[in-house]
DNA sequence: GATGGCTGGATTGCGCGGAATCTCCGGACG
DNA sequence: CGTCCGGAGATTCCGCGCAATCCAGCCATC
């Protein structure tokens, strides 16, 4: 097998790798989380193994899966329901991510290697670039770069794994209000201080700035309900 | 349906309620966290079904629960693997309990109901005393309730979600080392503490004496690495 | 008109068998 | 003697069908 092959048979794996409950448990993750499965709809298992060309069986158990992340709610006999918006349910969950990013955040500044630390200085500059051009496309992407490498670099899987718990509900939320939610600016300034402090290998800083993007997110949180 | 029907039927039901993948769980989680299933031992779906008298699909579905756990490892086509112990393991996931913990005492103890309270007070009190009789069963018991009744008065579910992410890896390092374990006496008087200050309303104790239980249990586990 | 029971349709819970594939071991070849 | 290849066995992955059960709506009854 010459590198050719091997990037094609890399490429090709990117997908068919993955286990069919994966593949179903990534598709209704991303149906759910961008609300073309809308809150409060009833699906079944079956209109579902349809629609994916996938069967039951994989679907049931990414739909298993789902629920435990509480996007959605398996109704014994009656269907699967996709969760409601709930505002004291995301502070409630604000509550605990406040802890554990702080956490995962300061053994980042300590833990990072080398690389990490560059690619958070990377990130860091391409989140105040995108956020002055107003390009929130990107932004949400590196949104997306900064927490797996944050979930790599703080070198803790049971903070990763308690995190990720929460992260379908907060991508949801982010999803649906992110339009009307305060400036992207400041935003993308307090993910860049967390980035930088980590960057910089400053345990205390790191925290503080975590503390600080979670102040904020409560702030836009609970001015949510109005909307 | 009299009351004797009733009460009979509400009995039944303690075990015939939960679906067969519950009870499935329930059994292998008690079997490894016992070390009945020994760290290292490859199991497979077909056997445990046997074993167990319950069909593959719902042994499957609690052996998926348990890997997210950190319980079992899935190695594709070939097995299910008990976990094997890791001390540098337990101190990360020490590291991200205490996080967890000391939230949900510092909550519970705002929030907790009057009846709570009380259950707080009567748990610290029976500690001490099952502590001081050198009853490790009745402390287990009563260790058991405590975190329950703290899973159900901190009032946020995702801290009580994540935090039994962790309960099975904890049980069973528990179960292996309570007898080399420091002193009963010790670990009584700070559980007891906590759910003093609880009892009493008072978050800043609450959350002082939380580190302080997990202070020690990180102690205790540091020193596993010599036995 | 209201209420209680019953029936039809739909959904999950569960069992089970076939397919894919991974490892191990034995044998042949260099 | 070492190395590679192939087959046998075991295991998970996945599909699929049956049964239990829940609900909505209809019909009989008061």
């Amino acid at each position: 097998m010459n590198d050719a092959e091997r990037a094609v048979a890399a490429e090709a794996r990117k997908d068919a790798d993955r286990s069919l409950t994966d593949r179903a448990y990534v598709a209704l993750e991303e149906m759910i989380c961008t609300l073309r499965l809308e809150p409060g709809e009833v699906l079944s298992e079956g209109a579902l193994s349809e629609t994916l060309q996938i069967g039951r069986t994989p679907v049931r158990e990414a739909l298993q899966r789902l629920a435990r992340e509480g996007l959605v709610t398996v109704l014994p006999r009656r269907g699967v329901l996709v969760s409601e918006f709930n505002v004291k349910k995301q502070l409630r969950m604000l509550e605990v991510r406040r802890e554990l990013e702080r956490l995962m955040a300061r053994s980042a500044a300590v833990r990072a290697t080398r690389e990490e630390r560059e690619r958070f200085g990377a990130i860091a500059g391409a989140m105040q670039e995108s956020a002055g051009a107003g390009d929130d496309i990107r932004f949400m992407r590196l949104d997306h770069e900064f927490n797996v490498l944050v979930s790599q670099a703080n070198r803790n899987e049971f903070a990763s794994e308690a995190i990720s718990l929460m992260a379908g509900l907060s991508r949801r939320f982010w999803f649906m209000h992110h339009r009307n939610a305060g400036d992207l600016s400041m935003i993308a300034e307090l993910h860049a201080d967390i980035a930088r402090a980590i960057a910089a290998a400053d345990a205390a800083a790191a925290a503080a700035a975590s503390d600080a993007l979670l102040a904020y997110i409560e702030a836009i949180t609970r001015a949510a309900v109005d909307w």
